[in-house]
DNA sequence: TGGGGTTAT
DNA sequence: ATAACCC
């Protein structure tokens, strides 16, 4: 995907169709096979997709881990917030999201179990995306609970291994959405069927192996797909034919519940009179265009008839690990310097045992503020090479580096001469690199990924260079 | 609102 | 470095 973007011809549709081909070459064999022969496969825009979206994931994890909890009323809490709860507790009144007061006086039997830390979530999300990446190894993860997989080559090799005359005897598994009938002579809901075949099997690994119910969703792409799974709601599955897709997308009652459309869009959209994926359908697109920026009004005018041509990507290894705290108040830098350093232990422990080394750290904080909707500032800085050697070896005196870099940054943003009201504090580690690509030697310069693409390509350049400590 | 994540500008 | 999006 990397080198379409940077090899597309600019234009938007032409790269479209472009990617869609270059895909489906990738997809029917293998990719050392794409200077040999360049021929679009059969079929080559219509894939099979499917959303994988765990019931409440952190209260089955905690259910998991103390079966006590299993037929009580349970709220995970993070600060006053029940960020999540079981359906026990949803039957009970209880919603995500809601003040901890709330919750209590709706529901007073109301287990609560502390869900700061994430650690067990974190690693049972792992194992959900490491179990479906054995289906398929294009697993695109969404959050901790949601997972995206493209299935179309597995469907396509299952139709293969049937003789014809078994292909009038496929079944579906699951609901089919809108009650619609099959035509077991159309080829496209014949794919879709065993799609819901195989998403079964995937829910029924999840169950035998992990111990976790949810819910699935196919269809022909990610966001009907995840329309698609929400429809029956706990531990089901729906599959969604062509034909009914203009019935999902209307159903909807909100352009706000597009996914895609975000706080930001639909503040744009309804100041402009839109709120129902009619009005969005029906809206000028080149008003649209000017109003949001033509990328995004393209975007969301398709999403709003269900077309969305973006690819599942899997996902691998994580991009950063981060940790962060909220709090009432802060406004020491004693105080800031042991907050920091509490993220830091734990952010250290995972960065060991992922194995890859960091080569880039930042600091964000939150400022008490009367009202601004989303207030955060960060700094960033590269990582000193000595100190990212000492960062997996069991060297615990990483840590009085670490913290002296972070205590910079933060004095960067923070004037510690003057008062201050700091709500929230996270440490994160990006910029990760498999070992250590920091050798010295004339090759260097061309194997560093930020100076060769940079050079070259223009679109992976660093536009803001990373503060550095010389410049303090 | 929490404690995370991603990509685009 | 920030802003938008996702959970």
């Amino acid at each position: 995907w990397v080198e379409l973007e940077e090899e597309g011809c600019g234009n938007e549709e032409d790269d479209e169709a472009w990617a869609m081909e270059l895909l489906d070459v990738g997809a029917a064999g293998s990719l050392q096979g794409v200077h040999d022969q360049v021929l679009p496969t059969q079929n080559s825009s219509t894939r099979v997709i499917v959303h994988v979206d765990l019931d409440c994931f952190y209260a089955q994890v905690e259910m998991i881990s103390n079966p006590e909890l299993k037929d009580k009323p349970l709220g995970v809490q993070q600060k006053y917030l029940v960020v999540t709860c079981n359906y026990e507790a949803r039957k009970l009144g209880v919603k995500k999201l809601m003040n901890v007061r709330v919750a209590k006086e709706k529901c007073p039997q109301l287990v609560l179990v502390n869900g700061e830390d994430l650690t067990r979530y974190r690693e049972m999300s792992y194992k959900v995306t490491e179990l479906l990446e054995e289906f398929s190894p294009v697993v695109e993860r969404l959050g901790f609970d949601e997972n995206f997989v493209d299935l179309t080559e597995m469907v396509e090799k299952r139709l293969q291994q049937l003789q014809s005359d078994e292909l009038s005897a496929v079944t579906v598994s699951g609901h089919v959405y809108n009650n619609q009938s099959i035509n077991l002579h159309d080829i496209l809901h014949i794919r879709l069927l065993v799609g819901s075949q195989i998403a079964a099997e995937m829910r029924e690994a999840m169950y035998n192996r992990l111990g976790l119910t949810g819910c699935a969703g196919v269809a022909s792409n990610k966001l009907l797909a995840k329309l698609v799974s929400g429809v029956f709601k706990p531990n089901q599955q729906t599959v969604l034919l062509p034909e009914s897709c203009q019935h999902l997308i209307r159903s909807l009652n909100h352009i706000k519940e597009i996914p895609g459309i975000g706080y930001k869009t639909t503040k744009c959209l309804e100041a402009l009179g839109i709120t129902s994926v009619h009005d969005l359908q029906t809206f000028s697109s080149k008003i649209l265009e000017k109003e949001l920026g033509i990328l995004v009004a393209q975007r969301i005018l398709k999403l709003s008839f269900g077309e969305d041509n973006s690819p599942v990507i899997p996902s691998g290894p994580p991009q950063s690990f981060s940790e962060e705290d909220s709090f009432k108040k802060c406004s020491s830098e004693v105080e800031a310097k042991k907050r920091i350093e509490e993220l830091l232990v734990s952010l250290l422990n995972r960065v060991c045992r992922d194995g890859r080394k960091p080569h880039t750290v930042k600091l964000i904080i939150r400022r008490y503020s009367s009202e601004k909707h989303y207030g955060r500032e960060s700094r960033q800085c590269p990582i000193p090479s000595h100190v990212i050697q000492k960062l997996g070896t069991g060297n615990y005196d990483v840590m009085t580096p670490m913290v002296d870099i972070l205590m910079k940054l933060f004095r960067n943003m923070v004037n510690v001469k003057m008062p201050f009201h700091l709500t929230l504090l996270s440490v994160c580690f990006c910029n990760l690199k498999a070992l250590n690509t920091a050798k010295k030697g004339p090759m260097d310069y061309y194997l560093t990924p930020s100076l060769t693409t940079a050079s070259h390509s223009g679109k992976r350049s660093f536009k803001m260079k990373d503060t550095h400590m010389e410049d303090f």
